[in-house]
RNA sequence: GGGCCUGUAGCUCAGCUGGUUAGAGCGUUCCUCUGAUAAGGGAGAGGUCGUUGGUUCAAGUCCAACCAGGCCCA
């Protein structure tokens, strides 16, 4: 049978849909897992969850290509995968957008609506995206052991309409019944299959027994501390989540504020007399903390200065800070050392509140200036004010200083009671009404406008306060100044911290600065704040006693139906979520009361660290687990996740056992847009990935992200996925599509013998040009494994490219008139053999990378020839070749001609000589004698691609070029120093040719330097070419092609054959002729050589235009007819069917 | 405030431990090939290598300061 005809026009997004069917007809992916469950070969990939809240994005492609790739690769190389996505499914972010289709706008709402009901909701949601995301993932090739996307959606479905009716789900080991809440919370597990979902109940019951764990080695707390809080998300935010992903640039109204010093009783010195209106001048860019003001801080090194101001008042400030401080006239009146302002008493701005009269009652306080060696000049004034209720380093410094705090906001960042008419306001818009209240009490300065890089919820977007709160952390345990080796083992097992740092050891990070990332955060971050007080997310499974303030952890579900004192009933059947985990209550293991469940939900980063755990079946497979734990790979998009997932994985593994989770990490960077920047909906530069899908096509896209440097931000868009497109999927569908087209034309078919035969073309140049393509095909399978071993896709679609090119622009393009000729005979079924093998093993060697289009040409090239081959070239296994064995000197040879024919292009295009016009010689120079007689041996290919009559190879090229010596700087520069101008100098006076033939002839160059007489060899001087005129010249990689340009009217007159050849097949093309159809010429209204041409190159120009009559007469019947020019006359030429 | 990275052609980026005349792709101009052809090949134009000093026979490369942009940690 023959192949089936294709287009030379292939419309790859259309194909790819038919693959996509083909895919799903055939179940192609479960049969290659059949075909690989037996395998004793593993490669053990854990998917880093991707968040079921929106469709997913060309940024989540491009990691997906990767994770496609690599599973692919490894699939092909015989092993068993477990091929599981998974979904990240609680937290702040459901919540987000779950509120914002309800319209509602603070905590309150969610609340008065119902924990049981928004719950519901959130959980359809995730199943809808989930079931929006499976659809996408399946669109972009990636194969994974997906759950039905209809399902997904009739789970979510039924979720919303009431999740305590039945349901009957699929499972690989039968059906699997239950209230829609228990089947959804069961998916992904061991037993279900399909992807993982961090909402199930495997996953929170397994982070239970992590933070049971942590409980039982000390290191779960409950902590107070000031922490960036989002008042309308009414929660805290991590030290994680906040660190990149949340400063953006914002402008606000700073204010300038007077102190009115009290008393200057310093510890340094001794009490001076205070004025009436002397003050501290204090800087703050949040008004509305002035409320809480209870010390002022200076740098005790920095210089500060006692100025006169013309409004009466004297003024305090940094030295440095007068300038950017102060408006008006003023007089600089005294100088002095921060130090010496310690201690000092003033009054703050806000004395009168309640909250601050009782604060500073109960702990017999006044505010005073203290130190703060952090305190720098460069912005404000040097004096910095400090409220510990409203900022990290302020709590600090109360911690350290021992000052009261006072705490202004709720959870909604509204002033509490004691805070007067502030009170019931909200804290982001009092800073007018704060000014105001200053300016009345004379103790405003002046305001200013600020720019500044601030805190935002990287949620909703709000701007961060900072708020004192209990929140429930995990201890990393401290970090010891000394080095690493030096901590013992007894303080090792107390500090998770450097247990953790000895897992990141063992693994092999890519890019290799992913190592120092990780290892960076964990010597700097804090204990890690686990708990959120929100309403979707991981139950922390943390009992607290209100009597005895005692706090219990529950290890699982067993444990908390044991422990469960009251409300089990209530709970029983449900996912341990809220509200119904509430409603269980247990008793105080100290005090024998009743007590809660804490009613904070977990940081989300718990959800996906766990899943190396849970998804791998810890709890009740423990088989299954050991046999994938560790994982061999996984990856992600670094920005973020060394804080995040990555960190998050490490510090639960460690916590639960010995090795790392994961043994190679493969990071990538971001995706921007085609501009550079970030992709916005709102800039108009953002592409979708439906989009990107529909009018690029998969395989594009994913042969442009296996290219990219993965360690840098990658930019997206139309236009290089056009250029990907043209530089590689195009030129590869032209060479199948030649194969196809000509094998049907010839009815050529391969049999089975003919996918590996190796019977050599009886021409022995071909013979030759046969064996170098498959060479090159084989250099390239074992370069590619090399880099896809290394995780370096990159590297591997060079090499793929370069082949291509190589089978493209070299070995079809020679090989075209092999193809071409009538006659089937032995050098043309050799030539169809060799193109025919190397195209299965190219597409296979291509088929992780591109599977659509690869599949494309399989199902034709293989399938339909052989019904006993594998169903999918995704089944078959990767090429292997054995390095040592390939043909080095094969590959080196034509490797030298490709070079060499280019620069006879080179050299023709330098003189403006067309490659069609013929000319006598051309002269090839290489160094050495291997070199030479490879050419040699290649003279006549090297002819035809130059279009010369005769090649020489020549060891000397100097009667065509003028030689130029250049001192070898990397040898002679050490050897003479400053000596080494002399050097130069000195060749430079020498007679270039005399000195090369000397040079050439493996004699020595003898110059005087510095009065000495010294002897220069081969290595020392470089002797380079430049063109001389009657000859053109190119020169690269130390071979030099020189070409005749001298016409004798025999070349110009085979020159005119050639074109007029051109011409009569671009009509012949227009005329619409078959390739085969042979004709009748008629030409006219030539003379002198172009006449001559046609008399003398008559034969040639029949044969190459299948002309069975070439006639000056005109035809009365032409076909089609057309005048040209040749030379520089007009020839009409017609032509009809002989 | 501390630390890190980046700055090379109109655009995107290479440039190894200092060493010949600083390269590639895209874009642009011109030429060319062509029964794989909405492809292919070649040539040209385009550079004070962020700035200023220094080290060296020799600096895009090393050092210092500065400028601009980005990142990480306080």
């Amino acid at each position: 049978m023959s192949f089936k005809d294709v287009s030379n026009k292939a419309n790859f997004v259309e194909q790819e849909q038919e693959i996509l069917k083909f895919w799903q007809e055939t179940d192609a992916f479960n049969e290659l897992r059949r075909l690989r469950a037996k395998s004793s070969k593993r490669f053990s990939f854990i998917d880093g969850p991707i968040t079921a809240n929106n469709p997913m994005g060309v940024h989540h492609a491009w990691g997906r290509t990767y994770k496609d790739l690599y599973q692919r690769y490894h699939a092909m190389q015989g092993k068993n995968l477990r091929w599981q996505n998974g979904f990240d499914c609680q937290g702040l972010w459901v919540e987000v957008e779950v509120e914002k289709e309800l319209g509602f706008k603070t905590k309150r709402d969610i609340e008065a609506f119902g924990l049981e009901n928004f719950v519901k909701l959130c959980k359809a949601r995730v199943l809808n995206y989930a079931a929006v995301q499976t659809e996408q993932s399946v669109r972009l090739g990636y194969w994974m052991d997906w759950n039905s996307p209809d399902e997904l959606r009739r789970l979510s479905g039924m979720m919303k309409e009431d999740p305590q009716q039945e349901v009957t789900i699929q499972g690989p080991k039968g059906p699997i019944t239950g209230t829609v809440e228990q089947v959804v919370g069961m998916l992904g597990l061991v037993d279900v299959g399909g992807s993982y979902f961090t909402f199930s109940n495997e996953n929170n019951y397994m982070i239970w027994r992590f933070l049971k764990t942590c409980r039982d080695n000390g290191w779960l707390y409950k902590g107070r501390d000031v922490m960036p809080w989002c008042a309308r998300c009414g929660t805290g935010i991590s030290q994680h989540e906040i660190v990149t992903d949340g400063y953006f640039e914002v402008t606000h109204e700073s204010v300038f504020v007077k102190f009115p010093i009290v008393s200057k009783t310093s510890e340094v010195s001794q009490t001076s007399e205070v004025s009436d209106s002397e003050a501290l001048l204090v800087w703050t860019t949040t008004p509305w903390t002035l409320t809480s003001n209870v010390a002022a801080a200076v740098g005790p090194e920095l210089t500060y200065v006692k100025v006169q101001h013309e409004d009466g008042w004297t003024y305090y400030l940094a030295e440095e800070a007068v300038k950017n401080s102060l408006i008006g006239k003023y007089e600089v009146v005294g100088k002095l050392k921060g130090e010496d302002l310690l201690g000092w008493a003033y009054r703050g701005p806000f004395d009168e509140l309640p909250a601050a009269q009782k604060a500073f009652l109960d702990a017999t306080y006044t505010h005073r200036v203290i130190p703060w060696k952090e305190v720098g000049a460069a912005e404000g004034t040097g004096i910095v004010h400090i409220a510990p209720g409203c900022g990290a380093e302020d709590f600090q410094l109360s911690k350290e200083n021992d000052l009261p705090i006072i705490a202004p906001l709720d959870e909604n960042g509204v002033y509490v009671a004691g805070f007067d008419w502030l009170t019931g306001q909200h804290s982001q818009e009092v800073a007018e009404a704060i000014f105001e209240n200053l300016r009345e009490k004379d103790v405003y300065y002046r305001k200013q406008r600020y720019a500044h890089r601030y805190p935002h919820c990287w949620r909703c977007g709000t701007e961060l306060v900072y708020r004192l709160v209990d929140e429930w952390f995990i201890s990393m345990g401290k970090l010891y100044d000394k080095p690493r080796e030096e901590v013992t083992a007894e303080e090792k097992a107390r500090s998770l911290r450097y247990q953790i740092m000895d897992r990141v050891d063992k693994i092999n990070w890519y890019p290799g600065f992913g190592y120092d990332r990780e290892m960076d955060w964990l010597r700097n971050m804090h204990d890690w704040m686990i708990s959120k007080k929100r309403y979707w997310g991981l139950a922390l499974p943390i009992w607290e006693c209100e009597e005895c303030s005692h706090f219990t952890v529950v290890g699982d579900e067993d444990e908390l139906h044991e422990r469960a004192v009251e409300g089990w009933e209530t709970f029983e059947g449900h996912t341990p979520h809220r509200p119904f985990i509430d409603a269980v209550k247990l008793a105080c293991p100290e005090c024998g009361g009743k007590i809660s469940r804490i009613k904070d939900v977990g940081n989300p980063w718990l959800d996906a660290g766990i899943v190396a755990f849970s998804t791998l079946g810890y709890r009740h497979h423990p088989d299954y687990w050991e046999k994938w734990y560790p994982a061999d790979w996984i990856s992600e998009s670094f920005p973020g996740q060394f804080r995040n997932w990555f960190y998050s994985l490490l510090a639960q593994s460690t916590v639960l056992g010995d090795e790392p989770p994961f043994l190679n990490l493969f990071g990538y960077s971001t995706l921007l847009a085609e501009d550079g920047r970030e992709m916005h909906k709102s800039w108009g530069n953002s592409i979708e990935f439906n989009q990107a899908a529909d009018e690029m096509g998969a395989d594009t896209m994913r042969w442009l992200y296996a290219s990219c440097k993965p360690e840098q931000n990658l930019r997206f868009g139309f236009h290089v996925g056009d250029e990907t497109r043209r530089r590689f999927l195009i030129p590869l569908w032209n060479v199948y599509s030649f194969l196809v087209s000509y094998a049907n034309l010839d009815g050529w078919t391969p049999s089975v013998q003919d996918f590996l035969d190796s019977t050599p073309s009886p021409n022995a140049a071909n013979a030759q040009l046969d064996a170098w393509i498959k060479e090159r095909v084989d250099e390239t399978a074992v370069s590619v494994r090399t880099s896809l071993d290394k995780y370096d896709a990159e590297k591997a679609t060079q090499t793929l490219e370069a082949l291509l090119d190589d089978l493209s622009n070299w070995y079809v393009r020679r090989s075209r008139r092999r193809f071409w000729k009538s006659e089937t005979d032995a050098d043309k079924t050799a030539a169809y053999r060799t193109l025919y093998q190397v195209m299965v093993k190219f597409i296979r060697l291509l088929a992780p990378f591109i599977p659509f289009t690869t599949e494309v040409m399989y199902q034709n090239l293989v399938r339909r020839v052989d019904e006993n081959a594998p169903l999918s070239v995704h089944h078959t296994l990767y090429p292997e070749a054995d390095a040592a064995s390939l043909d080095r000197r094969l590959l080196d040879k034509m490797g030298l001609a490709i070079t060499a024919a280019s620069l006879g292009r080179s050299a023709r295009s330098s003189e403006d000589i067309k490659l069609r016009q013929p000319l006598a010689k051309a002269r090839i120079n290489v160094g050495s004698q291997q070199a030479q007689d490879d050419l040699q041996e290649l003279a006549d290919v090297l002819a035809e691609e130059i279009n010369v009559k005769e090649v020489e190879v020549v060891s000397e090229v100097g009667e065509l070029v003028n030689y130029k010596l250049m001192p070898n700087n990397r040898v002679l520069g050490p050897k003479f120093g400053q000596n080494f101008p002399q050097v130069r100098q000195a060749l430079l006076a020498l007679d270039p040719a005399a000195a090369a033939r000397t040079l050439q002839a493996g004699e020595a160059l003898t110059i005087e330097v510095a009065g000495e007489t010294v002897r220069l060899g081969d290595e020392d001087v470089l002797v380079q070419t430049e063109s001389r005129g009657g000859t053109a010249v190119a020169s690269d990689k130390g071979v030099t092609v020189a070409v005749d340009t001298e016409l004798t009217p025999a070349l110009v007159q085979e020159g005119y054959a050639r074109d007029v050849v051109r011409q009569v097949n671009n009509m012949r093309k227009d005329a619409g002729l078959e390739i085969s159809d042979r004709i009748v010429l008629s030409h006219q209204g030539a003379s002198g050589d172009v006449a001559a041409a046609l008399t003398n190159f008559a034969e040639f120009v029949q044969q190459e235009t299948l002309t069975v009559t070439l006639q000056s007469t005109p035809l009365s019947d032409a076909l089609y007819s057309q005048t040209v020019a040749i030379g520089d006359q007009d020839v009409t030429l017609q032509l009809r069917k002989a």
